[in-house]
RNA sequence: GCGAGGGUAGCCAAGCGGUCAACGGCGGCGGACUCAAGAUCCGCUCUCGUAGGAGUUCGUGGGUUCGAUCCCCUCCCCUCGCACCA
């Protein structure tokens, strides 16, 4: 009956509830510097999934396991509740987004607890509540006195029938169907009525995350704690990119700006591109009729031909002086450089096939690197592009030189030229036309003052009553829209955008810190002492968003708020998928594995250590039933065995078998403990479950010496206690331990780890080695087996022949005279020794091998169930020691 | 196209210069226990072998080394991110 289980619900409350009167995850304010552990706090969907469960083990686990190892730490909890689901769900109940929302949470915070998660509660926070989204509006405010605010027009999608900007992940049909031969681009929709979707230009605020582009991107590099993927991801994400900008001249237009990377090949632009909606080529729309047809009806920006308009411009090369013809074509991009690009079909593949496509002149002037003293030769450029770096051709003075050298002299000698940096890093648009946000913290004057920034004493600017409405319902709150100017006190009107909800996560793991302070976002003096995060853990879809903004935050604040770190998370580990099947987890595929019933038909500790032990945290796994079955059998015999123990104390000896456990305890505790320091819980566990495998055996073998097998008991319970708390609690209170096991310290044990893998070796070679000669000699029941350790003079033999760095070994053997005493042996394993020269490798001393073997002996005797006898080289006949080494004793079984 | 990470026995998956024919798990096979099933426990699971042996393996093809699954290069394939990026 042992796979029933056992009362799980039971054992979880009942400690959870002793959790909660011990107050056993609180962080007083007034500890030092705790580690501070933190997953990435969830949206109140109402429902634990299975991936937030995996997240909270981890951090949990390694929080409990930090705890026991005498840290102080903190673990707090918080909700990231602002977000349209929120509204969506309110007009659908026909309630309002607080109600809901708080509804949620409350529900996530029962399932949090029900799962045993430790968070000092105490430090909890909402980003919906006003004593939380004030300290937006007020870092908001000091974004803007230090000029990292801007308000400028952003093209943003617009649903005409909603009224409202919508994001685009609520753009739907955006993507042409599979295979569908350019014919006609699907229609963007509006995700709630299918309306199609239009671009509008609005008024948005921005915070200028491009002024921290460079040390973001260069303080990637001191990111050691980080994974590399997401490290990479950031780094293209900010795209800097080294180039010069150079002016062309167009006739009536003056200057036009260019940005290239590949100045060198100037001698090569034959022609000037400007994008379709350049200054330049608006301007000439409204006079060329051909050039605003093209804008209007022909650009296609996101298909895979080039096209493009030729106009009646002509742009002077600034190296050449030659006059080139200008295009208003839709592969340049306004966001990207300048907009507008000298064209270098030579050796632009994009440039080159609209050249083609144009009929315009294609010239090579760079040429390969020559081979040896080849000659120079220039590339034959009319069917592709050669893109490379190499020698300058074709380039009047400039010909011969490298194309990193010419680049150099280039900005040196045109006079519009100059070196510029270009980034794909855009400024972040924080304007949401919604209502469940933080409200921008704007006035708008009626009276010419503009937009001006509530005061701090005014602060903050609470989100009106919910309206039901189909557009934004700030919007429809007409009273709270009245307001008057702070400068001059005249008629104004609040700003209605709210906040993009990524601000809020920008920084509420400084919050925890100071949860409830009321004058500032977090206490300075100890937010220095308790940051950064010591270990972040969350899912990979944050890798850019979510931990670039906190980043971006995060040296704001050292800038100019007095933070004392640069960095928020020193570790960060980007957690893996929880799949069935190989498929993601998903609502829509009806593919979901409900936390909740696991927990109700196995336990919450059940769940916690089957997801821990199923793969490395940061890898996709496959979730199965069976492994929850079996995960669930082993925490019921454990606690069985525990039982057994507890209710007969055994009365075994300290013999050879104790020894051998107690030697296993020692590695399991040393090998588990740096597993958890590495966050692989499932190298940890497995260790863990192969120690109470190895007790259970040695139970049922013999009559365990009760403090070996008791130290092993709570061991094991130890070493389980960060990922299976409930259980961990109730053994060690059945093993008589005073106190919780959440306070109790971490097992020690001082090991040699290169001793215990050469004991686990030998022991597991021998064994290997006797089922191969029983197997191949066909020996059908062994009644006695000799373990034979070699004799001292081979071990002497091969130290010396590790140290030796003669030629002839046996030469420098034979100079020890009790090796040379051993007369053809000696010869014969020198001989052995020199052939394996180079792949020798210390053993254990002899001392060592008898004592691994002897307290392993068990182990054979159980399996053949026959006498095993280990015994030392000069208990045996001569005859027996020839296959002795060190490593590996001589077997002798006898039938 | 660029960048990052990968390709290991039926499957999943460790190892990342020498005890590696390669940890562990799943699946499969055999055995113990059981009336039986399940659970549990013990083996086996590349090929050949009547005393611990030998042979062929770690995407492909080369190279470095006394020695390579492990290091270097070529190519092929997979996954992820970025991309008409000037």
């Amino acid at each position: 009956m042992s796979d029933a289980g056992y009362d799980h619900a039971a054992v979880e409350r009942r400690w959870q509830e002793a959790w909660d009167d011990a107050d056993a995850y609180r962080t007083p304010d007034d500890v030092e510097d705790p580690t501070y552990v933190l997953g990435m706090y969830p949206y109140p969907s109402g429902k634990l999934h299975m991936g937030h469960v995996r997240n909270y083990t981890i951090t949990d686990a390694y929080a409990r396991y930090r705890r026991m190892t005498g840290d102080e730490v903190l673990h707090p909890m918080g909700w990231d509740a602002f977000g349209l689901p929120a509204e969506n769900a309110a007009k659908e109940r026909d309630t309002n987004p607080r109600d809901w929302t708080f509804d949620c949470i409350d529900t996530m915070r029962g399932q949090m607890e029900s799962m045993g998660f430790g968070y000092d509660w105490d430090r909890e926070i909402a980003t919906c509540t006003p004593e939380y989204y004030q300290w937006n509006q007020w870092l908001f405010s000091r974004f803007h006195d230090e000029d990292l605010v801007e308000r400028r027009d952003a093209d943003v999608n617009w649903c005409p029938e909603c009224e409202t900007v919508l994001a685009d992940e609520q753009v739907e049909g955006g993507e042409s169907p599979e295979g569908s031969q350019g014919g006609g681009e699907a229609a963007e929709l509006c995700w709630r009525c299918d309306t199609p979707v239009e671009q509008r230009e609005l008024e948005q605020w921005f915070l200028k995350i491009t002024e921290y582009a460079d040390e973001l991107l260069e303080d990637i590099d001191d990111l050691e704690g980080w994974p590399n993927s997401v490290r990479q991801m950031q780094r293209n994400w900010i795209g800097r990119q080294y180039g010069a900008e150079v002016d062309f001249e167009i006739e009536d237009h003056g200057p036009v700006t260019a940005f290239t990377t590949r100045l060198d090949t100037i001698y090569g632009a034959t022609f000037f591109a400007l994008a379709p909606d350049h200054p330049i080529s608006e301007e000439l729309a409204e006079e060329d009729e051909g050039v605003r047809h093209f804008i209007e009806e022909e650009a296609d920006p996101d298909g895979d031909e080039p096209n493009g308009v030729e106009t009646n411009l002509t742009a002077t090369n600034p190296a050449t002086g030659e006059e080139i013809p200008v295009y208003v074509a839709d592969f340049v991009l306004s966001d990207v450089g300048t907009g507008a690009l000298m064209a270098v079909p030579g050796h632009d593949e994009r440039d080159h096939a609209f050249a083609q496509k144009m009929g315009e002149e294609i010239v090579p002037v760079v040429a390969p690197e020559p081979e040896e003293v080849e000659e120079t030769e220039a590339p034959d450029v009319s069917e592709e592009a050669f893109t490379d770096d190499g020698v300058l051709v074709n380039s009047g003075e400039y010909a011969g030189l490298e194309s990193e050298t010419a680049r150099e002299q280039l900005i040196e000698d045109i006079d519009s030229a100059e070196h510029t940096a270009q980034y794909q890093l855009r400024d972040w648009g924080i304007s949401r036309q919604r209502y469940w946000g933080t409200p921008i913290p704007v006035v708008h004057c009626h009276d010419g003052c503009g937009s001006v920034v509530v005061p701090d004493e005014e602060l903050p600017v609470e989100l009106p009553a919910f309206i039901n409405t189909t557009g934004n319902p700030l919007d429809a709150a007409e009273e709270w829209k009245r307001t008057t100017c702070p400068e001059c006190g005249g008629e104004a009107t609040r700003e209605t955008d709210t906040m993009d909800t990524f601000v809020d996560s920008s920084w509420y793991f400084l919050r925890y810190v100071s949860p409830d302070l009321a004058d500032a976002p977090f206490d300075l003096e100890q937010t220095n002492d308790w940051m950064p995060v010591d270990q972040y853990v969350g899912g990979i879809e944050h890798a850019v968003m979510h931990l670039l903004y906190s980043r971006f935050f995060t040296k704001v604040l050292a800038d100019h708020e007095g933070l004392d770190h640069r960095e928020p998370f020193t570790n960060l580990l980007a957690q893996g998928m929880v799949q069935l099947e190989g498929e993601k987890m998903s609502k829509s595929k009806g593919n979901v594995v409900s936390p909740q019933r696991i927990v109700e038909e196995y336990g919450a500790d059940t769940a916690r250590l089957f997801m821990m032990q199923a793969a490395q945290p940061e890898r996709d796994f496959d979730w199965s039933e069976e492994g929850v079955r079996s995960t669930n059998a082993f925490l019921t015999r454990l606690k069985e065995m525990v039982e057994d123990f507890s209710a007969d104390e055994p009365d075994g000896e300290e013999d050879a078998i104790a020894r051998y456990v107690a030697a296993e305890i020692d590695a399991t505790i040393a090998i588990a403990g740096s597993e958890y320091d590495d966050l692989t819980f499932n190298r940890a566990l497995r260790e863990t479950q192969d120690l109470t495998r190895t007790l259970r055996q040695y139970a049922a073998y013999t009559e365990p010496h009760a403090d070996t097998y008791e130290r092993g008991l709570s061991a094991v319970v130890r070493l389980l206690a960060p990922v299976a708390p409930h259980i961990a609690e109730e053994l060690y209170d059945e093993l008589g331990h005073d106190g919780l096991v959440v306070d109790a310290p971490w097992p020690s044990a001082e090991i040699d780890h290169e001793h215990v893998r050469k004991r686990r070796q030998l022991v597991a070679n021998t064994r290997e080695d006797v089922r191969d000669i029983v197997d191949v000699a066909g020996i059908e029941d062994p009644q006695a087996i000799d373990v034979v350790v070699a004799p001292d003079w081979k071990y002497d033999a091969l130290e010396i022949a590790i140290e030796s760095d003669a030629d002839n070994l046996i030469g420098e053997l034979m100079q020890e005279s009790h090796i040379r005493e051993q007369g053809d042996a000696a010869a014969d394993y020198g001989q052995d020794l020199q052939a394996e020269r180079e792949a020798l490798s210390r053993t254990l001393e002899p001392d060592a091998e008898h004592d691994a073997l002897e307290s392993a002996a068990w182990l054979l005797e159980r399996e053949f169930d026959a006498a095993v006898s280990v015994r030392s080289a000069d208990e045996v006949d001569e005859s027996v020691l020839k296959n002795a080494a060190p490593g590996r004793p001589a077997i002798e079984i006898e039938d």
